[in-house]
RNA sequence: GCGCCCGUAGCUCAGUUGGAUAGAGCAUCCGCCUUCUAAGCGGACGGUCAUUGGUUCGAAUCCAAUCGGGCGCACCA
């Protein structure tokens, strides 16, 4: 790339044009050499530069050279004077870089034009879907809901950001034999008035009496069994009232996700692949995937990889056994396993994703290796052509350590989970601003509340349980939603103060430390959410906004904004302007909303 | 028994191809509001990264073993 070509055009960070003529200069040293771990990110600790590199390290290694050196010839080889201060070869082959306040100036005077939000927006869009949420029909949605819908919708969110193409799915559990109960106490048991008060309950309700029927009497089992039956045959009686638990279901859902902002581009349930079941079981028959298992059908393993790490195997006593997947049960049922075979194909004849996200808990770790590997096993060609993602996470526990439930020992219903922490929020809100109206309030209160729980959530490595707390999640200190949200408001009460316009055409000058540690967090928001698309992990998003809000804060401290003269104060406000505007992106992508006022 | 995950400050947790002196919040202590939102900022205190060995210029990170914890192991999802 010929020097100063960066500045006419829309690039909207700053470590591709250093890492692509590092990878210059190096081809110049190292014609042969593989290039293609060679990266350029922000230092750990900003008094050694800006930017570093270290491939240079492993290439020498590679190459049996003495790595300071090979990073002198580099470096003698690098032409960034019009971007960097200095490229300094530190310790034992660090590349460090310093750049130059014109170029963040100029990084920085793009966005304020409106050209770009430090995003480098996808040039080959991906088509990704995301499978999340998969409430149960008939059931409460529940703290166990959470996770998987904030993940799911944070991850969505952020991959459309990042110019991608989304299909968000919401996979619910509206088929199995939780419905021969559910019938037969929709027949005998149901109170109409109880359904118009409360449909959820009343279905719970039926469910848990007629469940404890058939465990005390095996008649009930087997009446419970034959309305299951009659379903699955197409009985119109039962497929009317079964319709009736969906749709009454979905009202629930569509409550909740209004509520905390969450859409679906489409809503298949298990039942939708009813159809295909059959022919997938028998597809996988006669291409000999599938054989016999003690009466039932199910996917063995065909011996390709070596047993350690083949799904379809498990050690027992130091022999290795068949550990296969059940794709049809004895019974001529068919279980879940063969619906997300069914739902694999469709998804991929549908919308030729080249990725699909399956976020679930990670107890399911297993099942999901195994149907990955059986999908390859059924059609190797389709399988290599997508990437499958199991996107799994860890428990929510109670203060206990234990999974978090009432004090009852219920599980907790979403519902009174995002009440209670808009009602948390509006107290502190009437405590901090009673100056506002109630309505104001109010509203500051939702958005704080469902972002704090929210947040909560994403922040924590998505592997690892968490803790749930009240009083963390609402506290006004350190890495919460809130603490983000403020400091947004902060930032846009400055600019409309300040009465400033972007399009003005502000001259942005970085020159304080404080201005120029802010300009550095800015410009590298694009490099940190293509990292939480590229992991699935919106934690780096969240302690990425912390560290902004931090950087936003200290230069408050330090650099008087409506106080200062001009040209300087345009300047400043111009840097506010952009706080605020990564602050409610980066929240946006974490499906957190912000509030002008709090 | 086998597999997956985890063990980091008193507590709750981060830690991006292995990278520079391991970070944050809470708690404790000390500063800073007649000055753009103090829901804030700065500072102090606090660690044998479970243990032991290995790989290498370099290990919380990779490998092996041990100890401790969570979860999963075909006809539920």
């Amino acid at each position: 790339m010929p020097p100063n070509l960066w500045r006419s055009s829309l690039l909207p960070m700053l470590h591709p044009v250093l890492e692509s003529r590092l990878r210059a200069a190096l081809t110049a040293v190292l014609p042969d050499a593989d290039l293609s771990s060679v990266q350029v990110r922000p230092t750990g600790d900003p008094k050694l530069g800006d930017y570093q590199a270290n491939a240079v390290m492993s290439l020498a290694k590679e190459k049996r050279m003495n790595p300071r050196q090979l990073a002198a010839e580099v470096v003698a080889k690098l032409d960034l004077t019009d971007l960097c201060e200095g490229v300094e070869v530190a310790g034992p082959g660090f590349l460090n870089f310093r750049i130059r306040s014109s170029a963040y100036e100029a990084v920085l005077q793009a966005a304020l034009r409106g050209e770009h939000l430090f995003v480098d927006r996808a040039t080959a869009p991906r088509t990704v879907v995301v499978d999340f949420s998969s409430p149960n029909v008939a059931k409460p949605m529940h703290v166990g809901h959470i996770r998987s819908t904030v993940l799911g919708d944070a991850l969505s969110r952020t991959l459309r950001v990042l110019g991608h193409r989304v299909e968000t799915d919401n996979h619910i559990g509206d088929w199995g034999t939780q419905f021969g109960m559910l019938l037969i106490g929709w027949k005998t048991l149901l109170d109409r008035e109880a359904l118009e008060r409360d449909a959820i309950a009343e279905l719970e309700r039926l469910y848990k009496s007629v469940n404890a029927a058939c465990d005390a009497d095996p008649a009930a089992r087997e009446r419970a069994k034959a309305e299951l039956v009659k379903l699955q045959a197409g009985d119109a009686e039962n497929l009317s009232i079964w319709k009736e638990m969906i749709r009454l279901s979905q009202v629930q859902f569509d409550t909740i996700y209004g509520r905390l902002g969450v859409k679906f581009d489409h809503t298949l349930g298990e039942s939708f692949y009813n159809p295909w079941l059959g022919p997938v079981v028998q597809d996988l028959a006669n291409l000999g995937v599938a054989r016999d298992s003690d009466g039932a059908k199910a996917v063995f393993s065909d011996g390709s990889i070596p047993p350690k790490e083949d799904p379809f195997k498990i050690q027992r006593d130091g022999e290795w056994l068949d550990a296969p997947l059940l794709v049809q049960k004895s019974d001529g049922g068919f279980n879940y396993a063969t619906t997300d075979l069914a739902t694999l194909e469709y998804r991929l004849k549908t919308w030729a994703p080249s990725e699909i996200l399956y976020v679930t808990d990670g107890r399911q770790q297993g099942h999901f290796r195994q149907v990955f590997a059986a999908f390859k096993l059924w059609q190797p060609e389709a399988a290599a052509r997508v990437r499958l993602v199991h996107v799994w996470f860890g428990s929510i526990l109670g203060e206990d350590g234990k999974p978090f439930k009432t004090r009852s020992g219920d599980t907790v219903k979403l519902a009174d989970l995002l009440d209670e922490a808009e009602e948390r929020a509006l107290a502190v809100v009437r405590e901090k601003r009673p100056d506002l109206p109630a309505a104001e309030q109010a509203e500051i209160a939702r958005v704080v509340g469902l972002g704090a729980i929210k947040y909560q959530d994403l922040l924590p490595n998505r592997q690892s349980d968490y803790v749930f707390s009240w009083d963390k999640m609402l506290a006004l200190q350190g890495n919460t939603a809130p603490y983000l949200q403020y400091q947004y408001t902060r930032a846009a009460k400055l600019v409309r103060d300040g009465g400033f316009d972007p399009a003005s055409g502000a001259a942005i000058r970085i020159e304080a430390p404080e201005e120029r540690a802010l300009a550095r967090q800015l410009v590298n928001f694009g490099i940190v959410l293509a990292a939480v698309a590229e992991e699935c992990r919106p934690n780096y998003l969240c302690n990425y906004l912390y560290d902004l809000a931090g950087h936003s804060s200290r230069f408050y401290e330090a650099c008087p904004v409506l106080k200062s003269e001009e040209p300087l104060r345009s300047s400043r406000l111009a840097l506010c302007h952009l706080t605020a505007a990564v602050l409610k992106q980066g929240l946006g992508c974490l499906g957190i909303g912000v509030s002008e006022k709090m």
